[in-house]
RNA sequence: GCGCCCGUAGCUCAGUUGGAUAGAGCAGCUGCCUUCUAAGCAGCUGGUCGCAGGUUCGAAUCCUGCCGGGUGCGCCA
């Protein structure tokens, strides 16, 4: 719709340099803007007031010239001028109508696949083997999952890479301590208390000599190669990815074992990229390690900072990892895009790690890095969350209480609900309302997470969501017909009908906005709009009326069923379920 | 010392890569259920957009300098 716009502008500007009106440089940025004001039409420009100066002209007079200049559109119902030299764009009801009748019936509801699809890696999740995964894993998780939907669904091929933690010295100790484990117990070891684990073989490494001896001896031998030490590490992979799948089911998140690509996969590469970084003359030895000098930046002493890429030891460092990880996602997949969904706080080491791979010629300007950052989880007081006794807070018990939360809230509401609808309802409540709150604010600040805010039906939730969602679904039943059957045309005369009808047809912007900036926020301010211009249409429209005439009543409910299918897209594409009641 | 992020209503947050009178929700106050789910709707109250300059037709947004908070900076990841 605002491309659609921009082109007509574009066209006029084109024209108006030929005619001489505007200098042949002058290259505007041509901005279409949603108006705030109803009395301003729907779409706004300012572009005759950016032209005005280097076409020397009044800006009102330039704007008259470029609407007499401006191609007919079916969407365009009436132009005018405004203040200092606004364009306002008034959409045509008759266009609009259609437009909706076809969001009611499209399973995309009206979203058009990109012209031009790009390969993009979206990196996020990320836990840790032999961890379990910890509330602040909900960030990367749940928004890298909603971006990755998003960027799907416009029709780019996406690689998901979950660059999980499954390597380091730590795992001598594990695997010893998972060979003690063993020979201790006859059966299977029980792995369910990750946390216990880890610190148990911690405790371990710190008191026995021995063991400690044994630890290091098997990061040696699985760097190496050595079977067994491959054996035992990759049990402890598969143990923590089942749990971790779990959750990832539990909060349908769309990742798989198969989007696995933990930084293990870049180890054969980190010598190579070494030698190679080496040879190129970008890094050099220094006191026994490999160091890459970046005049970009400073260190503390006010000299080019030195980043390590080698250890005195010979061992390798994360920034190693990620720079053989770029280039992999290059070399392999050619990707146009690489987004990483990764704390705020990792933002100078990318930088850095991304320099240094365009330096070595491992990124080409054709690939974009793009570092979806996000702020750190807090809790109401404004300190990092934690459990009252304060440790970390394990996803998997925030997840069991929301459902806790989830079933109450949903059952004092209805205490006739059987136990295992109530059950099913609060699950897809729970999951959706965590999903939702983290979702909605802009990811770039630090998060406050409360309970109260995200599980209620008052403002920007998900609750209200599902409930306007399932709102609709009630009239259906309630009219006695097949939501998929409906047809006719639709007429909008009311305000509120009008309203809502607007808002529809925005989803094809906002799910671009989405793509582009890789903020699923946008797409909860959007649909929180929707919401509310639906439940305003609720109350002034009524549908399942005596005396409401058949041919309103069958428009109305179409109007309402493009409200549910744009509600179920743009919730699907966040990774959130809808509910038929609740 | 150097770098990055942030500062908007009492609280939680928006503000569309410079646009029109800075917006929601919560909290507080008013109305609206014999009427499609009141889990809702309509409205009121609440702001020196951290401070001070600058850029221009126009600044919460861009630039500079302060204040305040967070975070990172050579052998962890």
């Amino acid at each position: 719709m605002k491309e659609h716009i921009q082109q007509l502008l574009e066209q006029t500007v084109t024209l108006l340099k030929e005619n001489g009106h505007i200098p042949a440089e002058a290259a505007p940025r041509v901005q279409v803007d949603r108006t705030r004001d109803k009395s301003h039409g729907d779409l706004a420009t300012n572009l005759a007031m950016m032209l005005a100066k280097p076409a020397k002209k009044n800006p009102r007079e330039l704007a008259q010239l470029i609407i007499d200049t401006l191609p007919a559109s079916e969407l365009v119902s009436k132009v005018e001028i405004a203040g200092p030299g606004f364009i306002n764009f008034f959409l045509d009801a008759g266009w609009l109508g259609k437009q909706i009748e076809t969001i009611a019936t499209d399973s995309r509801a009206n979203v058009a696949a990109v012209a031009a699809p790009q390969t993009i890696v979206t990196d996020y999740s990320a836990p840790n083997v032999a961890k379990e995964m910890a509330v602040h894993h909900i960030r990367s998780t749940v928004i890298g999952d909603a971006v990755t939907r998003t960027l799907e669904f416009l029709g780019h091929k996406v690689i998901r890479a979950n660059h999980i933690g499954d390597w380091g010295t730590q795992f001598g100790m594990l695997i010893a301590y998972l060979e003690k484990m063993e020979n201790e117990s006859a059966s299977d070891m029980d792995l369910s208390d990750l946390e216990a684990f880890y610190r148990e073989a911690k405790k371990h490494y710190d008191e026995d000599d021995a063991f400690a001896e044994r630890a290091r001896n098997y990061v040696v031998k699985l760097q190496g190669g050595d079977e067994y030490c491959r054996t035992m590490w990759k049990k402890l992979v598969d143990i923590t990815m089942a749990q971790n799948q779990a959750i990832y089911d539990r909060l349908n998140v769309s990742l798989s074992n198969d989007d696995v690509m933990g930084e293990s996969l870049y180890n054969a590469l980190l010598p190579e990229v070494v030698a190679d970084l080496t040879q190129q003359g970008l890094a050099v030895e220094d006191d026994g390690a490999t160091v890459v000098f970046l005049d970009e930046y400073k260190g503390k002493d006010g000299n080019p900072m030195g980043v390590i890429i080698r250890k005195r030891d010979g061992g390798f460092l994360y920034t190693t990892t990620d720079i053989a990880a770029a280039k992999y996602r290059v070399d392999t997949f050619s990707a146009d895009r690489i987004l990483y969904f990764i704390d705020s706080r990792q933002a100078q080491h990318l930088q850095q790690a991304w320099l240094i791979a365009r330096k070595a010629g491992y990124l080409p300007d054709t690939t974009t890095t793009e570092h979806c950052a996000f702020g750190m989880m807090l809790g109401k007081d404004g300190k990092p969350f934690k459990t009252r006794s304060g440790g970390t807070v394990k996803l998997a018990d925030l997840l069991e209480e929301a459902h806790q939360r989830a079933i109450k809230l949903i059952g004092d509401k209805n205490p006739d609900l059987q136990a295992e609808e109530l059950d099913t309802i609060a699950t897809t409540v729970a999951m959706a309302s965590v999903k939702y709150s983290d979702l909605s604010k802009n990811r770039t600040t630090d998060y406050v997470f409360d309970w109260d805010n995200m599980l209620t039906f008052e403002g920007n939730t998900a609750p209200y969501m599902l409930y306007a969602y399932s709102r609709i679904q009630s009239i259906f039943r309630k009219a006695g017909v097949n939501a998929a059957d409906l047809n006719g045309s639709i007429t909008l005369e009311h305000d509120k009908e009008e309203a809502l009808a607007q808002k529809l047809v925005q989803l094809n912007d906002v799910v671009h906005g989405v793509a582009a900036k890789g903020a699923p926020h946008l797409m909860c301010t959007y649909l929180f709009e929707l919401a509310g211009a639906f439940m305003s249409f609720y109350e002034a429209c009524p549908i399942n009326k005596d005396d409401v005439a058949d041919d309103v009543k069958a428009s109305r409910l179409r109007l309402c069923l493009a409200t549910a299918n744009t509600l179920k897209v743009g919730l699907g594409l966040l990774g959130i379920n809808t509910l038929e009641r609740m």
